[in-house]
DNA sequence: CCAGATAAGTCAGTGTTGTTGACATATCTC
DNA sequence: GAGATATGTCAACAACACTGACTTATCTGG
């Protein structure tokens, strides 16, 4: 596997193989580890609610952001009208986001929580909240010698302690699986 | 972006923590965004061979992987047996995937990519990595007092990175207009 | 060697979440 | 008033996840 094209190619490093190319691969994994177990928590709550992932997001971000009109919800979630209309729509319909007409612009509507979506999202919100915090409090695997190599160490440190705590050991063992054949 | 945390929340709800409630809810919304755009990357070559994300992921892992199990594919990507054979039927059919029938234990199929996978995965793997490697070059924020307040900087600046970067401003104003109710 | 456990494959049905395309309505701007 | 804009809605469809039930092949322990 040759290295992909860096930005910044460090001269140093040219024919050490275990560069950032591997790094990265590393990463893109852990990222698939981490928001696999991220969404994990919040969606055993949403199915109580019969909600799913798509409420969770619009509830995140109507909460988060107060007055939020359809237009922006719609380019942050980079999802079509149709599709969020849907879930909007529920929302609404069982009493956790209300829409208000817009004051400049009465053609807009503008997306509030009520108290009850303030809620639910608080619960969603706390489970989450819960792994990232200890996924900063974790000390990162230590400070590198370079700046490079600490952000590194940092990210991958971040992403393995945002996976569930009972499955890193796996997840650790099934990578230096890969790692014996590249070192 | 990196805003001192105020350790003095005046919701009700939070205040037993030291104060990561917020920064927390920060890096929450930023792994939204980064896996947002990391995903999409892929998705783009993926649907010129009619294939989506879940093909994706068992490319990756067989790729990574070779020799992987059917067992141990359905506990990496956490979904049942039926999601599983759909997909890899399509990757088997279409001559991206191998399985060759286990040698200490029959019944297992193991997994391999033939060069036609290996070849889309890199295709796969190499725009991601860009991705990822761009957001490691990038310097953190700035390397804070605390090894806390550096690993928030840190794992902020790394998701922050990872956005599509001509959405980075517009990600970076929309967390704005909460940050300035919050401080 | 056989009974039961295990690895995998399959069928049928369902739900969430995304898509496209077309069209309707209210409101703003020029 | 004309045209752009913000939103709402209908219908159809696809990707990807689920449950539950059943089959086949193979391994393992008594």
């Amino acid at each position: 596997m040759t290295r992909a094209a860096e930005p910044v190619p460090t001269d140093a490093e040219r024919c050490a193989e275990p560069g950032p190319a591997h790094d990265s691969d590393d990463l893109i994994e852990l990222l698939f580890f981490a928001y696999r177990d991220f969404v994990g928590d919040p969606d055993r709550i949403l199915a109580e609610y019969g909600f799913g992932r798509a409420h969770h997001r619009v509830l995140h971000f109507v909460d988060r952001y107060p007055g939020l009109t359809i237009a922006e919800l719609l380019d942050i979630l980079r999802i079509t009208k149709q599709s969020l209309n849907r879930v909007l729509k529920d929302l609404i319909d069982q009493g956790y986001v209300e829409q208000r007409t817009g004051t400049s612009d009465r053609r807009q509507r503008l997306l509030f929580c009520t108290p009850t979506g303030r809620s639910l999202t608080a619960d969603l919100t706390r489970v989450q909240v819960r792994r990232v915090a200890r996924a900063i409090e974790e000390p990162a695997a230590e400070a590198g010698r370079s700046d490079r190599a600490a952000r590194i160490a940092s990210a991958q440190g971040f992403l393995l302690a945002m996976i569930e705590p009972g499955d890193r050991a796996a997840v650790r063992r099934l990578m230096a699986r890969r790692a014996g054949a590249r070192a």
